[in-house]
DNA sequence: CTGTTAGCGCGTTCAG
DNA sequence: CTGAACGCGCTAACAG
């Protein structure tokens, strides 16, 4: 942060005061055309820039976003990212974004750093929850996306997925294929997972299949034990059909799959890759509507940031269904 | 950006000045401990959380830096960009990410931005091959990655990948395997892909095999014509083996090859992904260091903060080879 | 149409 | 050890 110029120096270079060159700048109609030109010019030949810090403080806005997300190497999150840039971008808002690894003090420190920055609105997809979250002064307008919070206090939005629908159309999908004995490896984190182990519950209680609860397994944090759960369902629990909770999921599953000669099952998971595409293995994928999430949440944001008290919103999306 | 409780607030509830709160709540040694930690419990029983702003445009410091890349869709900037908010984390500061999708203006608009954000210190990957950059006023701390800036004048660092080496190490490697013609799929952008086809050529000019131009063939900005050069390389030019310039080309010229029932050839790129493990496709993936490069970027921009005169410095990193 | 004055919230002299 | 006063760079209120 080198000492730049100020509208000081241009308001003595200009022989004016400096709130004539602050209007002058904001382009103000209470100043002289002729004069505000003038100003202007001499502006440029300094290469004067606004301090964004100073203006903040006075205007009491920072056109800063806060992103609160678990980590940004899966493309759900990515691609969410890329749309809020975009969104930002053409409605001059600048983003912030934080990392939390799936922990709930490093969101709580995450969110307040953020607020100290005085951030104007915040988007966060929380890892919390139990949601410690009600402790934190909720007075900044706040959309949550991709998990429901619990008990948070205060006004606020929410932008989900149809994760339970999303769900049981991969289950019938992969039935319509044939698969005969469909497995579910969950993931433990947050609601989502929930509701989607809740959608295959449901599509396959309307079936004659019988509903075996050994077939649903739970993978760790890390992903470690995907590979085993994989090997367990396909050969001792003779799976023909797989349903990943997540991308993350599903990648170690192929992992597994694609190591050794396993007999070609078919299987289901959330979110799309570009990768996938190019996988040659039968896949059913239910894709997140990143883009539109991001426009929702966005536009929310910006509708409680124009008034902090309007009512809680909460929007479902829906997925798309993609065969490879 | 809601009004928050201040200083002053805590002062009048203490009975005490505001440089005295401001000094308890810094840990100042010139106040008794007596009254700093009265002060700062009261701090913490209203709620109060520092005006990064205004502390900001005091110390004439943000601690925030701003990173200008071309997109966050691709795994070696995500990868980057991940390790940079460890590295911030780290050292308590805050990263502003501005996209440029590959375009000199918005670039230029982006570092505009950041610095009347009043940012500490720039990461750039410029898209600007040639320097459009020299106008901007290079007073912030600034260093380069990925791309090697033509002539900006100031001082600032560089962090680069050998992408010569690497190239001529795929290359070798391919061969290796068997490959007897290979081709070679440029990206139109920046001055990455120009090293590393002259690694190719250099490689290929140290066996008895011909140097064949028509087998350097370039692919549009948005990668649409990449399918076609890849059947023209396969059936009209007969090559064994592709390379793609990176990770984007390469995604599109498994597209092809999986489309139809390609005859089985070795392929060769820059940038790991972790899909490319399953893929099941013979590849060489020269995997650039992004961990490394992040680490090497930040403690150099830290340094560079710290001493903004000190000299230029350029980084290269080593890529690892990885066979799939 | 323009200049003067007054803060925004904070850290830091300079006196006590 | 503490308080009063000042200023960071900018915009807004109030006068002229």
């Amino acid at each position: 942060m080198h000492s730049q110029i100020t509208i000081k120096e241009i308001a003595t270079e200009a022989g004016v005061s400096v709130a004539t060159v602050s209007r002058a700048l904001n382009d103000s109609p209470r100043v002289t055309p002729a004069t505000k030109q003038r100003i202007q010019q001499i502006a440029n030949q300094l290469g004067y820039r606004v301090n964004d810090l100073a203006r903040s403080i006075r205007v009491k806005k920072t056109f800063t976003l806060g992103v609160v997300i678990s980590n940004i190497l899966t493309s759900f999150f990515t691609e969410i990212i890329d749309q809020l840039e975009e969104q930002a971008l053409q409605n001059h808002y600048q983003i912030i974004i934080a990392r939390t690894n799936e922990d709930a003090a490093s969101e709580q420190q995450a969110i307040s750093a953020l607020q100290q920055r005085m951030v104007d609105g915040l988007i966060v997809a929380t890892a919390d929850v139990n949601n410690i979250l009600t402790n934190l002064d909720s007075t900044t307008p706040t959309v949550f996306i991709d998990r429901q919070p619990q008990e948070v206090q205060g006004n606020f939005d929410v932008v989900l997925t149809e994760n339970t629908e999303g769900a049981a159309e991969i289950v019938t999908t992969m039935l319509h294929q044939g698969a005969q004995r469909i497995g579910f490896i969950n993931s433990p984190v947050s609601t989502t997972s929930t509701e989607r182990l809740q959608g295959y519950r449901q599509a396959l209680s309307q079936t004659e299949l019988p509903l075996d609860d050994r077939l649903v397994l739970a993978s760790t944090v890390d992903y470690a034990n995907v590979a085993d759960l994989t090997g367990k369902l396909v050969y001792n629990l003779r799976c023909d059909g797989i349903i990943a909770a997540d991308n993350q999921i599903l990648l170690h599953i192929l992992h597994r799959l694609t190591d050794r000669d396993f007999p070609q099952i078919i299987l289901g998971s959330f979110d799309d890759s570009p990768w996938l595409q190019v996988m040659r293995y039968p896949m059913v994928i239910a894709k997140q509507p990143t883009a539109q999430i991001a426009k929702v949440a966005f536009d929310l944001l910006m509708k409680r940031i124009q008034d902090p008290n309007r009512a809680t919103n909460i929007k479902r999306v829906k997925t798309t269904l993609v065969r490879y």
